[in-house]
This record gives structure tokens, C-alpha cells and sequence, in this order.
DNA sequence: TGAAATGTTGGGGCG
DNA sequence: ACGCCCCAACATTTC
């Protein structure tokens, strides 16, 4: 008979440091199983975009080595979790298998599915929380309802916190079964192969934990120290990037959380605060998680669900446009550039991006959302929800709709000299910084000068803001005063 | 994790 | 010396 086997099922979750699942099912000292499975067959919603897929990819190769070198073999199948994953355990004599909860609402069905036949089949199974700083299930208000508000969350959150977590590190993981063992490792991946279109991302990204840390090491030393003020400039690159890593899992927010706790231990209280804003923004993607835990139907219906008939606009030159960094704001479209060539885009700029979809456009929201999930790296369900949802006003804590950012003014703000504008939107590069954010403006001779021909080398704006941002505050005000009933029946 | 409109204040120029 | 206006700077309100 075939030895007893435990399974170790990755999810996001692609790294050694501090996975407690994985922690776990080392500890039974049996062959172990490292098994991650891709399910072509999940919902459109959830299926990843290009930009992840791609770092997805490169992530299992990573990690497909790095478990090489501690001494197990990285098995990738493809298919149902709920149909794949009894088939290995039956053909492999599994009597264990563990993972860390996934959040998104259609891998927790699956995930569901799994350890009821699990338990059903007299099997043991284990699960936990190594994605989050705090189990969703954890953390309610004190009317012991979910947090829909993020200063009381936050304030929740650093309470609860304990000073330390405790970081379990592997050096050496138990092999995998010989018939596994046996077999070339790239002949798993082979099948995620497709995923592998290169758009020139590696020029900006080393996908895996080690790239991961990595990210961590660069940011620690200095920018984390000015991260409150220089966290808004997309024109330095003084953010961590760790979005995709965190997304998949290739670092925990308890290992940046637990880091940050010895830097801080040494630091000034000026170093303290810029290091506490640091963490709010980790906090900001607990909050999305808890949330979309929370409302599964969030990537189609909105928190404020009084705005699920609002009115936005279908044009598909609007859209088009804004698309591919024809809007004629540079700011914007600097930023939609960035994206489409690093697979990521700062997130005042994102912001600003979204304001603009959602407010000078009147396109919806969820359309924006679609495009980010497609382009983003570091896509994640919970936090481009949550992202697009405040940016329209229908989310969690969201800017009131009549908040709407000056593509100007935001330029102005955050991008003083231009340089972001210039890095992106080369034909720009040569107009003076006093009109980098509204070219039209300038007087025909800095835009001869500059090269710039509007309405051939740059497009003019695609709607005028004052119009735009009025006729939007009118839409607005006119939907909420139409009753309910009367929308229904229009 | 706004912006624009509107209101208030205070200093300086100037008759 | 005084009132008046201008306007920048700041505060408040409104969308």
C-alpha cells in the first residue's frame, strides 16, 4: 500500500516565509503533495486578466524552483479545485491536506466543495488565515455587524494587532511521493505556458517571494520614512510596489506588518507616523478583503445599492478613448500609459483615472474595473472593487459623487514639474512645466517650440472639464431626487 | 484619499 | 490720519 501523503494546496499564497498552511502540513512529517491548480472554468469575473496571468506564470516558475530547492516538487493541474484535487488524493493516498483561505467569492465555493468531500472521504483538513492580518470573521463593530467604514476599521484593526506575529520560516520541506518526484517539473507548467506574454513587464517586475522581498528591502531604508507625503508623487518611485506580490501571495502583510514593527522600535515619532501611513494603506487592503468577504456581489452590485440604477452613459469612444491614452489630459493618460506598459499605475493616479471614467465620462464604473482587471498585475478583486466603488461614490466609505478631481489641479498637486507626464507621454516632453497639464492652453508659440500640434501629435481634451464636471453633478442631483418607484417605472 | 464658490480678514496702496 | 479699495490668504460652505 501506498505510504500515507499530506497535500499542501497553494492558492495565493506562492511562498515559503510565513505560509501557515504550509507550516502545517510539513509538520505531519509524511511525503508531502505541493499541488497549485488552475481553473479555466471559473466565473468570467474571476478569471484572471492578461497582466496577472503573465505574473502568474512567472510566479509559479519562481516558485517552482524555490521549492525544488528545499526539497519538493511544485505539481500545477488544471481544471475544477473540487474535481482535480479528489483525484490526486485518491491516486496519491492523501490523508491530509491543508491551505490558507482564499477570499474571492467563487474560489470560496470551490474551496467549500473541496473540504466537504475532504471530511466526506475521511480525510483531514486544515485551513487558515495567512493572507490577512485579520480573519474577516474576526473583526465586526459593536453592533457585531461588519465594518462598512474605514477610520473605525482602522482604528479596530491597530488594536487588535498583536505586537508581534510570529514568523515561521522553512528551510527544508518533506519530498514529494517518487512517482512525482520523477517527473520534470516544467512538464507541469508547461500548461500555463500560454500565459506567458511577454509585454515587456519584466523591465519593471521580479515576480516571487524573493522578488517580493526584495521590493521589501528597497523600500525599507529610506522611502518608508518620507512614504506620507511621497506616497502621493507618481513622478518618484518612492512606493513599495508590493501590490502584486501581496495579491499573490508571494509576501504576507504580517511579515511587512512585523518588519515594519522592528524598524519602527528605532525611529523618531516623525519616522513613527510616516510608517503608520504605510500601514493604513495595508489596512486599506484588509478592508477591501473583509469586505468583499462580506458582499460577495460586490464586483457587480454596489455597497450603496440605492446606486445599482444609476444612469452612466455607454459610448465606446468614451471608453476607447480613455482606454488607450486618448483623453487629451495628460495626467490621465500618462498614467493609462504606465499601465499599459508596466501592468501597474500609481494609485493617485488611479484615483484620478477613475474620477475621471466615472465622472467626466459618466461611463460605469464597472467598465473601468473590467480594463484595470485586464491590465492590471496586481489585480485583485477586492481591492479594484473597492478602488473603482469609492472612485464613483457607490462604495464603502466612498468620496461623495460630487467629489470630482481636476485633472489640472491633481497634475499640478502631484506631478509639479511634469516629469511623470514626460516619462509617459513623450510627446509632450518638451512643453514647459507651467502648461505640462493643459497643452491646450498654451500659446501657439511654446507649443511649436515643444513640437506639440494639437489634434495630430496630442489629442485635444476629449470633454471640456467645467462642462463635464457640471453636467455631472446635474446627473447626480436629478437621479437622487427621482424617487425610486418612478425609476423603476421609466 | 476634492474643487469651486463664497465669505472673511488683514495689510498695503492711495487719494 | 483716515477711509476706501484691492487682493491675497485663509476659512467656510456647497456641490
Amino acid at each position: 500500500m501506498t505510504p500515507a501523503t499530506s497535500m499542501m494546496l497553494f492558492r495565493s499564497d506562492l511562498r515559503i516565509t510565513d505560509n501557515p498552511a504550509l507550516f502545517d502540513a510539513v509538520q505531519k512529517r509524511i511525503p508531502l503533495i505541493c499541488l497549485f491548480v488552475w481553473d479555466p472554468s471559473t466565473s468570467a469575473l474571476e478569471q484572471p486578466g492578461k497582466a496577472s496571468r503573465w505574473w502568474l506564470y512567472q510566479s509559479l516558475r519562481q516558485f517552482s524552483s524555490r521549492l525544488q530547492t528545499v526539497g519538493n516538487n511544485l505539481v500545477v493541474k488544471i481544471g475544477r479545485l473540487s474535481e482535480v484535487v479528489p483525484e490526486m488524493i485518491q491516486h496519491y493516498h492523501v490523508t491530509h491536506v491543508s491551505w490558507n483561505f482564499s477570499y474571492e467569492p467563487n474560489a470560496r465555493n470551490e474551496e467549500n466543495l473541496l473540504r466537504k468531500w475532504i471530511t466526506q472521504h475521511g480525510a483531514q483538513v486544515a485551513c487558515f488565515n495567512g493572507n490577512l492580518l485579520v480573519d474577516p470573521q474576526l473583526m465586526y463593530n459593536q453592533k457585531g455587524t461588519p465594518y462598512t467604514i474605514f477610520t473605525p476599521f482602522w482604528n479596530r484593526l491597530q488594536k487588535t494587532l498583536p505586537g508581534s506575529f510570529s514568523i515561521r520560516r522553512l528551510n527544508q520541506l518533506p519530498s514529494a511521493p517518487p512517482p512525482i518526484q520523477n517527473q520534470n517539473p516544467s512538464t507541469f507548467l508547461k500548461a500555463l505556458a500560454a500565459f506567458d506574454h511577454y509585454a515587456g513587464y519584466h523591465d519593471y517586475w521580479k515576480p516571487g517571494e524573493e522578488g517580493a522581498q526584495a521590493s521589501l528591502k528597497k523600500f525599507l531604508p529610506h522611502h518608508v520614512f518620507t512614504y506620507r507625503s511621497d506616497r502621493d508623487r507618481p513622478d518618484m518611485n518612492h512606493t513599495a510596489r508590493l501590490s502584486p506580490h501581496l495579491h499573490f501571495g508571494e509576501i504576507s502583510p504580517a511579515f511587512v506588518w512585523k518588519t515594519l514593527d522592528r524598524i519602527a522600535k528605532k525611529t523618531s515619532s516623525r519616522g513613527k507616523t510616516n510608517i503608520l501611513a504605510f500601514r493604513r494603506q495595508l489596512a486599506w487592503r484588509e478592508f477591501a478583503t473583509h469586505l468583499l468577504f462580506h458582499h460577495p456581489n460586490l464586483p457587480s452590485i454596489p455597497l450603496k445599492t440605492e446606486y445599482k440604477d444609476f444612469p452612466w452613459q455607454s459610448r465606446a469612444t468614451l471608453l476607447q478613448a480613455w482606454q488607450t491614452r486618448q483623453t487629451g489630459y495628460p495626467i490621465i493618460d500618462a498614467g493609462m500609459r504606465e499601465l499599459l506598459k508596466t501592468g501597474w499605475m500609481h494609485n493617485r493616479i488611479r484615483m484620478v483615472a477613475a474620477s475621471f471614467l466615472t465622472k467626466h465620462l459618466l461611463l460605469d464604473w464597472r467598465e473601468g474595473a473590467k480594463w484595470f482587471w485586464e491590465t492590471l498585475v496586481d489585480a485583485d478583486m477586492a481591492n479594484n472593487t473597492l478602488g473603482w466603488q469609492w472612485a464613483a461614490g457607490c462604495g464603502a466609505d466612498a468620496a461623495p459623487f460630487f467629489r470630482i478631481f481636476n485633472p489640472m489641479l491633481q497634475g499640478k498637486k502631484f506631478d509639479p514639474e511634469g516629469s511623470y507626464v514626460r516619462r509617459w507621454v513623450p510627446e509632450l516632453s518638451r512643453l514647459d512645466q507651467s502648461y505640462i497639464h493643459q497643452p491646450w492652453e498654451a500659446p501657439q508659440s511654446m507649443l511649436k517650440k515643444a513640437n506639440v500640434v494639437l489634434g495630430k501629435t496630442y489629442p485635444f481634451p476629449i470633454v471640456h472639464h467645467r462642462q463635464a464636471r457640471e453636467k455631472a453633478l446635474a446627473r447626480f442631483q436629478q437621479f437622487k431626487s427621482t424617487p425610486t418607484i418612478i425609476r423603476n417605472a421609466l
